[in-house]
DNA sequence: TATACGTGGAG
DNA sequence: TCTCCAAGTAT
């Protein structure tokens, strides 16, 4: 199993950046964080730009929160930046601006779970490590077990299966990890796998039941209506906004005519806005609505709400508060 | 353990 | 169109 994957894999892998010879550890770990939930395509040139303009976890450290969040464009869950901010100021302090190669270590930063831990421990510093993300659990749900498709949570059977099949030596560990991985990215995907394409194809148990479908469902995420489209909408103004956005005109844009908070002097709001307005337009016929979903962004730190002041308020996004912006 | 959390491309 | 889904984490 293993040579037949590794073979595969030095034949077809994509080539990509944070797998370079040069790279850094700190470049495979940003490319870690963009990669949660997100495609490669979508990534990658998010991931250049970041890596221009902070080389280091210092050099990130040293901008404010909200720089992080603008840069992360929408690449989605902008927590990420600042979970990334946060862990760049914990590397700095902690490790000397070094990422860590102990799995307890990065374990400890924020934004990082187990997965991650194990990902950058292998493919940043070529260490022995337990990797376990979605990919890797579905070539191995259905090669072994027959299953189309892993449990929705990780369970102990899996991990414990996993690190049985992890090669001993840490250099073929950490290929074996990244091989599984794109194997799964590739060619056994979750829609419509390529079995023909696949190295383990005469060996896949699920391959050889005749492709059994799926006994469950995922969850399915809902979208239109809900906070999160709603903050997606706020964040995507804020995000794109050179001055601090009046929250009074915002929330006038949930029942009003689509301008204010980002119309230039042209008083036209500009045409990256559009979508978003929209959004709120439609959806944002509750003012408390958009309030609570201000707060929820605030209480997050993802953006920063201002009194007449211009004080930070700690309270409730409209007793006193006039404007929303990206955080210092 | 179940939910919340963005975004946009593919089928 | 519309549903599914992509290198998860935190609570």
């Amino acid at each position: 199993m293993h040579a037949a994957v590794i073979d595969w894999y030095r034949r077809h892998a994509r080539v990509l950046p944070w797998r370079s010879a040069d790279r850094t550890a700190w470049a495979v770990m940003v490319s870690e964080f963009m990669l949660q939930q997100t495609p490669v395509g979508r990534v990658l040139p998010v991931w250049e730009e970041w890596l221009r303009r902070w080389p280091s976890p210092a050099d990130l450290a040293a901008e404010p929160s909200g720089e992080a969040v603008r840069a992360w464009g929408r690449l989605g869950y902008p927590r990420r930046a600042l979970r990334l901010h946060a862990a760049a100021a914990a590397i700095t302090e902690r490790h000397g601006g070094r990422v860590p190669d102990d799995e307890a270590d990065l374990l400890a930063l924020p934004g990082v779970g187990a997965y991650t831990a194990a990902a950058i421990a292998a493919f940043a510093h070529g260490r022995r490590a337990v990797v376990l993300d979605t990919n890797i659990r579905r070539v191995f749900s259905r090669t072994l077990q027959g299953q189309a498709l892993p449990r929705p949570s990780m369970t102990v059977a899996e991990s414990r299966l996993a690190r049985a099949l992890l090669p001993a030596d840490d250099a073929d560990a950490a290929e074996w990890n990244v091989a599984v991985m794109e194997l799964g990215a590739l060619v056994c995907t979750a829609r419509a796998p390529r079995c023909d394409d696949c190295p383990l194809a005469a060996r896949c148990t699920w391959l050889a039941a005749g492709r059994p479908a799926a006994d469950h469902r995922p969850p399915g995420q809902t979208w239109a209506g809900t906070t999160r489209q709603l903050r997606g909408a706020i964040l995507a103004v804020v995000r794109e906004a050179t001055e601090p956005v009046d929250v009074a005109a915002l929330l006038r844009t949930t029942t009003g005519p689509v301008d204010g908070p980002t119309a230039g002097s042209s008083g036209k709001p500009p045409v990256r806005y559009r979508r978003a307005l929209a959004v709120l337009a439609s959806l944002g016929h509750d003012d408390d609505r958009v309030r609570a979903a201000l707060d929820g962004l605030a209480a997050d730190g993802l953006v920063q709400l201002e009194d007449t002041d211009g004080v930070g308020a700690r309270g409730r996004a409209g007793n006193g508060v006039r404007t929303v912006r990206l955080p210092d």
